[in-house]
Formats: C-alpha cells, structure tokens, sequence
DNA sequence: GCCTAGACGGTACGCCGTACCGTCTAGGCT
DNA sequence: AGCCTAGACGGTACGGCGTACCGTCTAGGC
C-alpha cells in the first residue's frame, strides 16, 4: 500500500487541526495521533509545534543559496532576483496551504515571530552573498544588510498581497514581484546593474521536460516582452 | 528603609544568575528567590523568562514614538535620526548592563529571537510614521518600510559596533550613528530632505536642567560644527 | 539465516506560563 | 478613629512543551 510519509501525514494532521480548534487548542500529541504516529516521532520530524507550520523552510532556504551561489558580482542583479522569485513561486505552486498558513500566522503571534524568525535567515543568507560580491571588507557590510533587506522586504510585501487575495493570478503576483525588485534597485544601488545591462545577456533556459516549460512559460513570455 | 523596587531587584538577580549559571541551567523561581519575590511577582512584572532581558523595551519604544509623533513631513529626516538615536542613546547610558546583555543574547538563540521581535516593533513604529508622512496610500507603503529598514539596519549596525568594543568612547559611537544615517539618507530618498535643507533650520533645544546640557553638548556640538 | 544500525513508540521528567486562591496593606469615606 | 474596598502579594495546582532515555522492531549486508 503506497502510504504517504509520516512527515507529510503530519503537516496534513497539524494543518487540519488547526483549521478545526484553533492552533492553541491543538496539542502536538493530538496532532500525532491524527497522523498515527507516536509523540516521539513529531520531534523528530520538527524541532517544536511551531516549526510544523512552516514544513519546506529549511529547503527554500538551501535552494535560495544554492541560486545565490552560481552569481557572480556581474550577474548579481538578476541573480538575487531569481532567489528571491523562488521563494514566491514556491507559495504560489503551494497554493491554498499557502493561504492557510497565513490565517494562522496572522491570528497567532507566536506563528507570526516564528515566520519573523525565518525571514531573517532569508534577509541572512542574501546579506552574506551580497557582502561577498561587494568586497566582503567592513566597510560594504552596512550596505549589504541594506540591499538585502530591502530585496526581502519587496519580495515580502507582493507575497503579503497575493496572500491576501489582492493579487488574484499567478502571473499577476509575478508582474507585481517584477516590478517590486526594480522599485528596490532604484532605490539601492545593487552591484553590477551597470555593468551587465539585461538586453545584452542571452537568455538560457535549462528545463527538464514539458511540464517545467508550461509552468515557467508565463514568465519567460513576461521577460522577453 | 528605601529599599529598590521589585522589579529593579528582579532584573539585578536574573543577570547576575544568567552570569554565574548561564540562561537555561537559571530557572525563574531561581530568579525569583534571588529578588525575594514571588514566582508569580515575577510573571506579573514579566511576560516572560526571555523578557527580563529587556526590561526597558516597553518604554524606549514609546519614546521613540512619541519623538516620531512630534515630527513633520518637513522635519521627517532630523526626527527619524533623532528618534534611532533615542535608543542609541539608552544604551550607551546603560553601559555595562547593555554589554552583559550583548554576551547573553550571542550564546543563547532564544533570546536573538526575542531581541529581533523587540527590533521588529521598532521597524514597525518607524515604518508607521513615514508612511503616514508619505500620504499613507497602499503606493508608499513599500517605501515606508524600505526607508525604516534602513533606519533600523543603520542603528543596529553602529550600537553592534560599540557593544563588540569596535568603538571605544560614546561620543565616537554618536559620530559613527550620525555617518551611518547620511549613508542610509543616500541609499533612500528619506522625505522632507530636499524640501527642508539642514542649513535654514534654526536648532531649538529644550533642556531641563544642567545634567540634560552635559550629556547632550557632544552631539550638539557635533551638529553646529 | 544471522547481525547490526537506525527508526519507532512509550515513559518519565523539568520547567514554563496561566488560572485561581486567600492574605495583607495602603488609602479614602463616614 | 474605625471601617472598607481595591490592588498587590505569595502559594498552589495544572496543562503542555521539549528532552532524555528505554526497549522493540524492521530493513539490509555478510
């Protein structure tokens, strides 16, 4: 019998109860037995009751550095811009438990500093490979916190949007995203924007079969035109 | 007798107790029998075990407010610093306690979290208030936040500074806050600059007494000259 | 067919944070 | 002066989280 994991029956348990008494009133054994799993294995799945609400995290956060990784200080403007879109694009392919989540992160403030908390390894890890490009001496510190605050503040703020129903298709909360990364380029200097002028740069696309082209086709379609 | 206040013997005790024993091994009747309290005096001067740490949270957080409140849309660039350099200032006062608290929060997670949650509301109170100057439209309210984002990051990054020793006398910290606002006014378009240059303003202070003089002549100097 | 490593469920425990209790004391009213 | 009410206090009890540890079971290599 093809089972789902016991993490994923989790999530699904932990969400559901939530939604049914509120994220207080759910105890994490509660959770469990709804999953059939023991106590035990919730903690080993997840450090705490909080974490469970933000299952893909600790992915999101390798996948961003891993993209952060391949810039070079010429490439960094769209670099820093395309880690950013993945986190976005995750919540938009994650579709209503995206929506779920911020219910519950909105009414709970212990969720709500959790997501705080997982932000600012994001603002982090992009601080950490901007200060790279820039030197990485004391002196360009500052101005990468700034940078990378700013890129995850733009990138926060159209996500909040979409969340909240204001941005109604995909595309749209892509459009706005696009348009929120070139408001934060002019208002900070990110490195290399001169230097490397985006109609200059061919575009290369790496996709492993039909099904990535169809999903990415609406931005590819935006950038070219 | 005039013996101290509760509160003040309770905030004595956990960091005296958090030096010797350390943060987790220190439990909160610990604490309590230290300061001859209660266990639940304590939970009633704090909501929490982490929130002994920052005793005075709650009230800088109103100050700055109040500072931000007297503030114009004209005035917004000398207020927004003077506001930041309202908590600069605490610290600076605090002197070694703000030291112990640094040492505190660098080894123990829970309590970086707790400080980010504290630095979050000021971000918020900041953000508040510019956005309010900027017309308080859903189009500004990106900016606002980037613009006390960068407010924020400023701050940190200079009271980080003083706090590792990196800057040695207050005075020199006051002059590394005020370089770090002129480079975040030069990252973002704070609003009121160009309408109100510093030169045409006269400088008015209100003093309460002598000591008031003494503590501020420094940056007052520092401004005229 | 055996044997070891790793995942599992179960149990026990320390401590946090909350609710609620009765007690005590300062300060206003008659 | 005597009374009386409001508020702060210490004490107790409890639910729940997170950790440590235990014995058990199962998959995979020799």
């Amino acid at each position: 019998m093809p089972e789902s994991s016991a993490r994923e029956r989790i999530v699904d348990a932990a969400f559901d109860l939530f939604a049914e008494r509120g994220y207080d009133a759910t105890t994490v054994e509660d959770i469990a037995a709804r999953a059939g799993v023991g106590r035990t294995t919730f903690f080993r799945q997840f450090r705490s009751k909080e974490h469970v609400v933000f299952p893909d995290h600790e992915q999101l956060l390798t996948a961003i550095a891993a993209r952060l990784a391949t810039a070079t200080p010429r490439t960094a403007v769209v670099g820093v811009s395309e880690a950013a879109g993945l986190v976005l694009q995750h919540y938009l392919e994650e579709g209503e438990r995206a929506r779920r989540r911020y219910r519950l992160t909105r009414s709970v403030p212990a969720l709500q500093e959790r997501e705080r908390a997982g932000i600012r390894q994001y603002e982090r890890t992009f601080a950490r490979h901007i200060h790279g490009w820039l030197g990485g001496t004391p002196e360009t510190l500052l101005r990468a916190e700034l940078i990378a605050n700013a890129v995850v503040t733009g990138h926060n703020h159209v996500l909040r949007a979409w969340l909240r129903g204001q941005l109604a298709t995909a595309s749209e909360a892509r459009r706005a995203f696009r348009a929120a990364m070139a408001e934060v380029e002019s208002h900070v200097d990110v490195p290399g924007r001169e230097a490397a002028p985006a109609e200059a740069l061919p575009a290369v696309l790496v996709l492993r079969d039909a099904s990535d082209l169809d999903r990415l086709l609406p931005q590819i379609r935006d950038l070219l035109g």
